[in-house]
DNA sequence: ATTTAACCTATAGATTTAGTAGAATAAAGA
DNA sequence: TCTTTATTCTACTAAATCTATAGGTTAAAT
């Protein structure tokens, strides 16, 4: 499961997009609004801030702001940097990749390509996912959640 | 990351699948062969008989044995056993989902849409790989790797 | 100079994971 | 029937990780 972290950078991420090149925004406005505990979400964005995926600005009229386009931030970097690999095996991880502990030969092993198809279509999934497609995706279904109802 | 747990659990069955027929194993060779500790693999054991994938036997001569045949067996059953949801996100999981705590509206959740592909790819590719694929896999990467060898 | 908001360090509580100890139960065989 | 063997069950413990909080420091704006 996604750690309540990774959630929270996000939906924090999602909510910079939104607002992308309207200058920073306040932690303490992004923790309201997304329901982030301040404290948690300020090591949040400092994580996302030292990555180069964040800029931040300090004092009167400070705040966070998208550093990248929306369009450059997809989900595999954000999973990445807050829970570490995508992968479910160390072995098979692109970029936190590690020897299996007992595993007497990688070379050999069936479970190993296994894991490793898996690895390779999440990647491929998350990779397709950039904050502008998920913000785009979001106005789409609430434009046709509309349209449901208005139907009825 | 796979649970240790889960990556036990997977080599214990592996070793059943290829002893498959050939009547019961004892947790303790099980435990030594494949690197186990004892008392952590009974644990295992016993939840995937409670599952009804191990048949198990007491006293002499008694241990554990595949209850289903190894092509019935794959990697998603025994995710699922060992560390719940083979999905990232609760709303997203087939088995064992749940409402995301600060999610207001599921329907127009573009995270959901991300994580819900991820899902469906995962469990695809798991569902694929039985404990037969696996062991025939493994005996062909092996002659593979032997070829290899004999050619330098 | 004052206010504001990011930045930094340390820590604490809760939960999960991994592993251990020891006794109860059931089956086989002598 | 007694002994041996191996599963089954209950109850812990240690360590790691996750989530969150407290309080002070630094930098920028007005």
């Amino acid at each position: 499961m996604l750690s309540r972290k990774t959630k929270y950078a996000i939906n924090a991420l999602l909510h910079l997009a939104r607002e992308f090149g309207r200058g920073p925004l306040r932690v303490s406005d992004l923790a309201v609004e997304n329901n982030i505990p301040q404290k948690f979400l300020e090591a949040i964005l400092l994580e996302l801030r030292n990555a180069g995926i964040l800029g931040s600005k300090k004092g009167k009229s400070g705040g966070y702001y998208l550093m990248k386009r929306p369009e450059d931030v997809n989900l595999a970097q954000v999973l990445r940097l807050m829970d570490g690999a995508i992968a479910l095996l160390p072995c098979v991880s692109l970029n936190y990749y590690e020897r299996c502990l007992e595993c007497k030969d990688e070379e050999v092993c069936s479970i190993r390509e296994a894991f490793l198809e898996a690895r390779q279509e999440t990647v491929r999934v998350f990779e397709g996912h950039s904050l502008k497609d998920l913000v785009t995706r979001e106005t789409a279904l609430t434009q046709k959640k509309v349209k449901r109802k208005s139907r009825v």
